[in-house]
RNA sequence: AGGCGCGUAGCUCAGGGGGAGAGCACUUGCUUGACGCGCAAGGGGUCAGGAGUUCAAAUCUCCUCGCGCCUACCA
């Protein structure tokens, strides 16, 4: 028998290592491109070569693989693409810490062997994270791996970039941008992460030219005060319109600093006066703009004080500079005082350093245009965002856009297409590498030194991956794609610039769906973070419960619109899950030794087997309808309940006597039915938990297709409703399980054999007898007896079902009484819900207003309370009198 | 400052106008021919608080309180 090879537990690691190869090996998800099949394609957002996986991916890939294997099943023509993203700077960062170790910098290499470094060490590690995501059991095809410097993408990376200057979408200036000291490059808004840190407002006095005083401005960075070349106060206020026109002098450096006006200034704040530093400061500089005022640069771009800043501060570290200047104002007596101040403060989102607006020459995606369309696109339908209460979000940083600062000051990465003609000085921007000047035909060309921002190659991702700007097969068949999952983390970053990007240059949304998922915190709710030291390692669930279990885990998980609090626990609890899956298997395998001839599904016959395959048609279109939507917890739990609680308690409990019974027709009729409910489960679970099911799959004796990711979602079938077996099957159950209600409450001994009685007439009390070896089975029972004129003897403990009076006859057994405070507890019970049904049926204006239907069931349930009131009543009164005997 | 979301059983959460649900945890009993990662039976909730709409509110509206997040600003 087959259950001779699998062990009572069941064991991730083997099974997984080989199914991972067999689908490998078989090529299992990759698309046949066959045109009559629909096409459904996902984007994966793609990792960071430096990363691993953390739980965010893991639960990113499941829900993505849930949605592959579940539209695979369903007929299409999958394509799910894998690959890595660069990450230019937290790359270089890691290369460059590699080579700090041996004592030498990027610059010690010069750019193209450091390049060579970066690809050598990309080859070498880059490729881990994808292994982690083969072993999350993620159905990518791993055939179209794309990487984000590959050739193709890099091409439609030049491609995107010459039409987007080409039609003025992108432009090089002079303009603050975010600087980080510590990585040396510019970086746009969205890499800018602030922070409340606790610092200082500093009140400086600057003396007035005309020597009629001074005036007071408030600062938390006094170093910059060398760079102001204004001071502004607000026209309105009273204190000081008489300003405006008039000139301070800067402590120092004696640089005459006009007094403007401009309403920018907030009377309430501060000392009302601010000081204008245009070089470093970005409300600065567009007021400095708008003022025509001088931009004087006084921190470099190691965050060193410059010339600029004067001999005595030429040199220092900002931070010494600052502590140095208000030690001299104070001997000056010009700080007029100092306050603690709380403060947000921009810092890298790769290294944290505090960011230095900084003014230089950087090149701009002119957002406005682009953004334009892509709200539109989701304003119009085009792209649904789930859940739907992040399209808000997404219209509101459309909305408040600013351009996108794509330069970036490092190596590693997409180099910008500009070249510089040193002879005439022209700019030319170039798909294929320029040997000569177009204008001078000079040939002294020289490449921007620049990269562009990673994001701008990741935006491309959906289209570029497909071989844009070639008009590939895939990109016809796949373009756009079904829907892009993710956290909403990125919904800026990446989503909204996929936005921008597909719809103008494919002139086609990149896909028809965003489903925004969770963010994985820790079981306090908190971020998982490496500094808390809360990081659940997926691959540490991996080894120690299996993909399975953690899988299903965070499906189960995956509610809509909140994060999950995941903890080992869940895991460990859900591997249970996983293991019962394998012990039904393995009972059910015992019994299977060949596959049915031919499954007949209209001849099913049989109260177990007809409940089953009639729950079975509605789990289903439950499993389906809730993957459909994006319930993925919904269809998790559907199929837990289903499994564990209709398949395993009851089913297989049930058809026992059947399978080692002597009658041999039951008994394949049985094997048949179970045969098909176990390959059915298997097929309906599989998306969730690729490997056990298809380790249980590829057991089952006489499969046509070993693949089980390949077989399709079982068809709804036709005449296998039968609502009369469900309503048989839970009274039969209400029955059994009243009788081992008693059992349990008063404490018999499950080896005790009862009797039972049971008070009943008509079609019950057939119903009832042709049923009664499974009664007896299953409440531990040694005899049944039904009948209208059943006269139960003194002493029982007794239930109503479905109005059938049961009685289960004690004496000697138990003593009276217990079963007197039971059945007390019963009649209480049925007194509360009589009363609130009771409340509504004495209510006018529910009999006048509620709809007909709700008036008769409330009618209906009142009827059953009070029938089964009565009836537990008497009984109760019956052994009150014997007890007095 | 603006926006979004959440307060339901001890915990984690489903549900979303007409009988308070699940999983885990808990209690009790159990070598029941797959499973103790199990079986059976239980206990446990003024659905945050208040007001309103309604015949009927956990569910819809408003307010209050508490919690979380996002965006922008912050001299």
């Amino acid at each position: 028998m087959a259950q001779r090879d699998l062990p009572k537990g069941y064991e991730p690691m083997e099974v997984e290592k080989k199914w991972l190869k067999f689908w490998n090996e078989n090529q299992s998800f990759t698309p046949a491109l066959d045109p009559d099949r629909e096409p459904y394609c996902i984007v994966i957002p793609p990792p960071n070569i430096t990363g691993t996986l953390h739980m965010g991916h893991a639960l990113n890939l499941t829900l993505q693989d849930i949605l592959c294997r579940f539209h695979r099943q369903q007929g299409c023509d999958v394509l799910w693409v894998p690959g890595t993203d660069h990450a230019g700077i937290a790359t270089q960062n890691v290369v460059e810490k590699a080579l700090a170790a041996e004592g030498r910098t990027r610059q010690d290499l010069g750019r193209e062997e450091f390049i060579k470094r970066v690809w050598q060490w990309k080859e070498e590690y880059g490729g881990k994270i994808l292994n982690q995501i083969s072993r999350m059991g993620a159905s990518v095809d791993w055939t179209r791996l794309r990487f984000t410097l590959d050739e193709g993408l890099s091409r439609a990376v030049r491609e995107v970039f010459v039409q987007l200057y080409e039609q003025g979408l992108i432009y090089q200036g002079d303009y603050i941008i975010n600087w980080c000291i510590r990585c040396h490059t510019a970086l746009s808004d969205l890499e800018v992460e602030y922070s409340e840190i606790s610092g200082g407002l500093y009140h400086l006095r600057y003396p007035l030219e005309d020597g009629s005083g001074h005036l007071v401005v408030a600062t938390t960075r006094p170093e910059t005060m060398l760079g102001d070349t204004a001071v502004a106060v607000n026209p309105e206020d009273e204190r000081y319109r008489y300003l405006i026109g008039k000139f301070a002098l800067l402590p120092f450096l004696n640089r005459r600093l006009p007094v403007i006006g401009d309403e920018y200034v907030d009377k309430e704040f501060g000392t009302g006066c601010l000081k204008i530093t245009p070089a470093h400061d970005p409300n600065d500089f567009e007021l400095g703009r708008v003022h025509g005022l001088e931009i004087v640069q006084v921190i470099d771009d190691q965050g060193r004080m410059t010339a600029e800043a004067g001999e005595q501060f030429q040199g220092l570290d900002r931070q010494e500079c600052r502590t140095k200047i208000l030690n001299e104002l104070k001997k000056l007596d010009l700080l007029e005082g100092a306050e603690d101040y709380r403060h947000s403060v921009g810092h890298c989102y790769r290294c944290s350093s505090v960011i230095e607006p900084y003014v230089s020459r950087q090149w701009f995606v002119k957002t406005g245009p682009l953004a334009q369309k892509a709200r539109d696109a989701v304003s119009r339908g085009h792209t649904r965002i789930l859940p739907e209460h992040w399209t808000r979000t997404y219209y509101e940083w459309l909305d408040n856009i600013r351009d996108w600062c794509i330069s970036r000051q490092i190596w590693w990465g997409h180099r910008i297409p500009a070249w510089t003609c040193l002879d005439c000085c022209e700019l030319i921007v170039s798909r294929e590498d320029p040997s000569t000047c177009p204008k001078c035909q000079g040939s002294q060309l020289e490449q921007d030194q620049d990269v562009l921002d990673t994001w701008f190659s990741s935006a491309l991702w959906p289209f570029s991956t497909l071989g844009w700007p070639e008009r590939t097969r895939d990109l016809e068949k796949f373009y756009p794609a079904s829907v892009l999952v993710t956290a909403f983390d990125i919904l800026f970053f990446w989503v909204a610039r996929m936005m921008m990007m597909g719809v103008h240059f494919m002139d086609q949304v990149p896909f028809r769906h965003v489903y925004i998922h969770a963010l994985v915190r820790d079981v306090q709710g908190q971020k998982m973070s490496k500094s808390k030291g809360n990081v659940i390692d997926p691959l540490v669930m991996l080894d120690k419960y299996g993909t399975d279990a953690f899988r299903f885990t965070l499906t189960a998980l995956a509610s809509m619109g909140r994060d999950i609090k995941m903890s080992e626990d869940r895991v460990e609890g859900y591997r249970h899950f996983i293991n019962k899956i394998w012990n039904a298997a393995r009972f059910s395998l015992m019994h299977l030794e060949q596959a049915p001839e031919k499954f007949d599904s209209s001849r099913v016959e049989g109260l177990a087997h007809k409940w089953i395959m009639h729950r079975m048609e509605e789990i289903k279109s439950q499993v389906a309808e809730a993957l459909e939507n994006y319930r993925f917890n919904d269809a998790a739990q559907t199929m837990y309940q289903f499994v564990w609680h209709s398949f395993c308690d009851w089913y297989l409990e049930l058809i026992k006597p059947e399978l080692y019974g002597d009658d041999s027709r039951l008994r394949e009729k049985a094997r048949d039915n179970l045969y098909q409910m176990l390959s059915e489960i298997l097929i309906l679970l599989h998306p969730m938990i690729p490997f056990v099911t298809q380790e249980i799959w590829s057991r089952l004796p006489g499969i046509n297709e070993q693949d089980l990711s390949r077989v399709p979602y079982p068809q709804k079938r036709p005449g296998c409703d039968f609502p009369e077996a469900a309503r048989d099957m839970e009274f039969l159950q209400q029955v059994i399980t009243a009788v081992r209600g008693i059992r349990s409450e008063l404490n018999i001994a499950p080896g005790i054999r009862l009797e039972l009685l049971i008070r009943t007439e008509g079609r019950d009390r057939a119903f009832l007898e042709k049923h009664q070896d499974l009664i007896l089975g299953l409440a531990g029972l040694s005899g049944m007896q039904a009948g209208e004129d059943i006269d139960p003897p003194g002493g029982c403990g007794a239930a109503v079902v479905k109005g059938c009076e049961l009685f289960v006859p004690l004496r000697g057994v138990v003593d009276i009484q217990s079963e007197l405070a039971r059945l007390q507890k019963e009649l209480s019970k049925l007194d509360k819900d009589l009363n609130i049904v009771g409340k509504k049926l004495d209510n006018p204006g529910f009999l006048n207003n509620a709809p007909r239907e709700v008036i008769t069931k409330e009618q209906a349930k009142a009827g059953r309370i009070r029938e089964e009131k009565e009836k537990l009543e008497a009984l109760q009164k019956r052994l009150e009198s014997i007890e007095q005997d």
